[in-house]
RNA sequence: GGGUCUAUGGCGCAGCCAGGUAGCGCACCGGACUUUUAAUCCGGUUGUCGUGGGUCCGAAUCCCACUAGACCCGCCA
C-alpha cells in the first residue's frame, strides 16, 4: 500500500467518487452539480437490495460532498413499469390490472394514490428512516411533461442503428423489428400489448396496434386498438434497453450503480448515452444481488424479500447502513438472522472510532474509522454510545416476556453492563426482544409427563405461592422432586420446558425469582 | 451462447476491492461455577487460504491460466 494513494476516508466509496471525478475532468465537464440516480422499481416489493441502490448512491454522493463538491440524488421512480406478476400476499383482484403501468392500478390497500406509489413509499420510507435525503422523481411524470421528448425523438429517429447494435450486443433481436417505445393503449390502458411500429418524426407520434403478448408465462390480451401516441405528452416508456440513457442525458447524470443482473441493458444504454444522445455516459459500479440464505435471488415476487421495516423491527438503520457500507464487491447471502452480528460490529467500529480499541495497521485503523463515518452518513456523534451486546439481549430478552424491557434493564444493571437505564438501551431491548420472538418461537413441545410429575409440580406451584420467599428456590424444587420419588433430572427437564419452551437453560433457582416466583407459579398450574 | 460471482480450520463465514503476524461464530477439549443438566465466565486445539504459474523484499489479498459450484442475461422491467 505503500505506494497507493489513499482518498478520502479510505473506503471503496471514496475511490469510486475520486474515479468519477478524474473521468469528469478528463471529459472536461461542468463540475457545478454533480448527480447521482437510483432506480427504485415500483412493480415489486422493495427489498434489502432496492434499498442498497439508494443508499450506495448516496454515499457517493456524501464522499463528492467531502470532497468540496456539490452533489444531489435523484430516486426515480418507475412507476409506468407494467405489472407483470401479482407478488405474494397481494390480493388477487389485481389479475384485471396485469400489464397496466404500475401507477394506473389502484392501491389494493387503499393507502396510495395507486399501486406504484404504495411500493416507492415503502422504499422512501425505509430511506426516511435511515436518513437518506433525496430529491424523488416519477416516470408518470416525467414523460406527461414530456422531459424525455428530445432523447425519444434522437433514439426513434435512430432506432433501426439501435436495433441493429442491440443484436450486436446481447443478441436480441426484437428491437430490429420494433421500436424501443411502449405506447399505454390509450383504449385498455395495457403497456407491452401495443406494439409500436412507425415512428411519425415530424408529428412525434408512434403508430401502433394493440395485440396479444406473452409477459411472463401468462398471455395477456390485446385490445386490437390502432392508434398513435404523442411522445411528447401521451403514456408510455422507452424500453429499458435505452431508457436509461435517455434519462441519464435528460437529468444530466454522472454516476448511477447497477445490479448485475441488468448488467446488459446498461451495456447498450451506455452505448446509446455515447453514440446517439452524445451524451457521455455516467461513472457505474456493478454489485452483486443479495441472496436468500439458499443462494437464491432475492425475488420481489417470492416471498422471500428482506424489507428495510422488517429488518428496522430487530436491529437499528445503522445495522443496514453498516451492511451496505461495508463493502460492495461478492457475492452475499442474506438473512435476517445476520442482524446480531451486524449490531455488534458496529460498536465493534465505535470503538475504534473512539481509540477504545487499537489497530496498529493505519490503513485498516482509516477505513474502519471512514467507514463508521459513513455509516453515520459523515456526521459522526460527538460521543460513543452506550454498548450492550445484542446476543445478550437476545438471551435475556428471551427469559423475560412479561414486563420485558423494565426486567432486561434490570438485569444489565446488576450484572454492570451497564450504569443507568437510558431511552437508548430500552430501544435496543425492544429490537432484540423482537427477535427472540420471532427466531425462538420453539414449537409447543409436547411436554411427558405422568401423574407423579403433576403432583410435584402442584406441590412446587404451592411453594412458589406462599408468602414467604423460599430461601433456596434451587434447593427447594430439588428436595421436592426427590421428596416424592421423581428424579431431579427429568423434574428439571420439564420446568424448562413449561417456562422457556426448551429441554435446558440458564440455573433454575435464578431464574424463576429473576421472572417473578408467583408468575412461574402461574404458567405451572397451566399444565397440571 | 454471453456474463458475473464464489472457493479460507469439522461446519458456517470475515479478511481480498488500496499486499505487511490468518480471524470470528458454532462445534470440540480443559478449568471455574453448579446438590443435576444447561447457561454463563476464563483458557485451549483445529488451516499446504481450490489448482498451477507470474509480479513483489513480502501474496488469502494484485495479474494470467485452469478446475469445481452458484447465480444472472439471452421474455420483461
Amino acid at each position: 500500500m505503500s505506494e497507493q494513494e489513499i482518498f478520502g476516508k479510505g473506503t471503496w466509496i471514496d475511490k469510486l467518487a475520486h474515479e468519477l471525478l478524474e473521468r469528469e475532468k478528463s471529459l472536461g465537464r461542468n463540475l457545478d452539480l454533480l448527480r447521482v440516480e437510483s432506480g427504485l422499481g415500483a412493480s415489486g416489493v422493495p427489498h434489502i437490495g432496492s434499498l442498497g441502490d439508494a443508499v450506495r448512491a448516496y454515499g457517493v454522493k456524501l464522499a463528492l460532498e467531502n470532497f468540496g463538491y456539490k452533489s444531489e440524488l435523484i430516486a426515480y421512480s418507475d412507476d409506468l413499469d407494467g405489472l407483470r406478476k401479482i407478488p405474494e400476499g397481494f390480493p388477487n383482484s389485481l389479475e384485471e390490472h396485469l400489464a397496466k403501468p404500475v401507477s394506473l392500478i389502484p392501491d389494493p390497500f387503499g393507502c396510495h394514490e395507486s399501486y406504484g406509489m404504495h411500493m416507492s413509499s415503502i422504499l422512501l420510507d425505509g430511506l426516511d428512516k435511515m436518513g437518506i435525503k433525496y430529491e424523488f422523481r416519477r416516470a408518470k411524470d416525467t414523460y406527461k411533461n414530456g422531459l424525455l421528448k428530445d432523447q425519444i425523438h434522437t433514439i426513434l429517429q435512430n432506432s433501426s442503428k439501435i436495433g441493429d447494435k442491440i443484436s450486436e450486443l446481447v443478441g436480441q433481436e426484437k428491437f430490429q423489428k420494433f421500436l424501443p417505445y411502449f405506447p399505454v393503449c390509450s383504449n385498455c390502458n395495457r403497456l407491452y400489448t401495443a406494439e409500436a411500429f412507425e415512428y411519425l418524426a415530424d408529428e412525434k407520434k408512434v403508430r401502433y396496434k394493440c395485440h396479444d403478448a406473452e409477459i411472463g408465462s401468462k398471455m395477456i390480451k390485446g385490445c386490437s386498438h390502432n392508434g398513435e401516441a404523442d411522445i411528447t405528452k401521451d403514456l408510455g416508456k422507452l424500453a429499458w434497453k435505452v431508457e436509461f440513457a435517455a434519462r441519464w442525458a435528460a437529468f444530466d447524470i454522472r454516476f448511477e450503480a447497477y445490479g448485475k443482473d441488468i448488467m446488459d441493458s446498461v451495456k447498450v444504454n451506455d452505448w446509446v448515452s455515447d453514440e446517439i444522445l452524445n451524451f457521455p455516459h455516467p461513472h457505474h459500479v456493478k454489485y452483486e444481488m443479495f441472496l436468500d440464505k439458499g443462494g437464491k435471488k432475492i425475488s420481489k415476487s417470492l416471498g422471500n424479500v428482506v424489507t428495510g421495516q422488517k429488518w428496522m423491527e430487530f436491529g437499528s438503520p445503522k445495522s443496514i447502513l453498516l451492511l451496505l457500507y461495508k463493502r460492495i464487491t461478492g457475492a452475499r447471502e442474506l438473512g435476517l438472522e445476520d442482524i446480531p452480528s451486524l449490531m455488534n460490529e458496529y460498536n465493534e467500529l465505535e470503538d475504534i472510532f473512539f481509540g477504545k480499541i487499537k489497530v496498529d495497521n493505519q490503513a485498516k485503523l482509516l477505513k474502519s474509522k471512514g467507514l463508521y463515518e459513513y455509516v453515520n452518513l459523515l456526521d459522526p456523534p460527538k460521543e460513543p454510545s452506550i454498548h450492550v451486546n445484542y446476543r445478550l439481549l437476545v438471551e435475556l430478552a428471551k427469559m423475560f416476556k412479561e414486563d420485558r424491557i423494565e426486567r432486561v434493564m434490570k438485569k444489565l444493571l446488576d450484572y454492570g453492563v451497564i450504569k443507568n437505564p437510558e431511552p437508548q438501551i430500552e430501544k435496543l431491548i425492544e429490537l432484540a426482544g423482537n427477535f427472540a420472538d420471532e427466531f425462538d418461537q420453539k414449537e409447543k413441545v409436547e411436554i411427558d409427563m405422568d401423574e407423579s410429575a403433576k403432583k410435584v409440580l402442584k406441590l412446587l406451584a404451592d411453594a412458589l405461592n406462599a408468602e414467604e420467599e423460599p430461601e433456596d428456590i434451587q434447593n427447594t424444587i430439588y428436595q421436592i422432586a426427590k421428596s416424592n420419588d421423581v428424579e431431579p433430572k427429568d423434574f428439571f427437564k420439564i420446568l424448562y420446558q413449561i417456562i422457556l419452551g426448551t429441554s435446558r437453560g440458564p440455573k433454575i433457582g435464578p431464574l424463576i425469582s429473576d421472572i417473578g416466583r408467583k408468575q412461574v407459579a402461574k404458567t405451572i398450574s397451566e399444565y397440571i
